[in-house]
DNA sequence: GCCAACGTTGGC
DNA sequence: GCCAACGTTGGC
């Protein structure tokens, strides 16, 4: 089973809003090598849920993968923020996967993150990343969660 | 194929 | 609000 972060912004959709909603497609992903990552993810994986752009931004939960890559519907709705001209349904460019909240972690930091000797290459942590979502080892991964439980 | 301009992300 | 980093677009 594989292991990834996934970030998202709390004031539009933080953890507590996929405890609300039991379940989520995870959409609104532009980014090719986000959307790559997305279609190597599989049910059963387990994903950090850090929140961005957040005051302070930092890991709030873990969530799971209950359904695999699938096109993401909002890049065909003229309303959505998330509409792709450029897409069709014959030839989707965007997928989403559906998570599930698994287990709420006590908040950790950024800054407590950088601390972490465990997390010294995680992609999250490199200067000028934006990518949103990555991959994790699980080294990471449990190091995160040791780190929240 | 190059690269300048532009838009977005995300920490601060 | 600022700005660094990076991805995308489009003219050539």
């Amino acid at each position: 089973m594989a292991r990834w972060l996934l970030k998202s912004e709390p004031d539009v959709f933080g953890y507590d809003d996929l405890v609300a909603a039991k379940r989520e497609g995870w959409d609104g992903v532009r980014n090719y090598q986000a959307r790559n990552f997305m279609r190597e993810m599989a049910v059963g994986d387990l994903a950090i849920f850090y929140h961005s752009n957040a005051t302070p931004p930092g890991v709030a939960g873990i969530c799971k993968i209950v359904k695999g890559a699938e096109p993401d519907p909002t890049q065909f709705d003229p309303k959505s923020k998330y509409f792709d001209p450029k897409s069709s349904p014959d030839d989707p460019r965007w997928d989403w996967v559906t998570v599930a909240p698994k287990k709420r972690l006590r908040f950790i930091s950024l800054d407590q993150l950088r601390e972490m000797p465990e997390l010294v290459e995680c992609r999250l942590l490199a200067r000028g990343n934006r990518l949103s979502v990555i991959p994790l080892t699980d080294d990471e991964f449990d190091a995160i969660v040791a780190a929240g439980s």
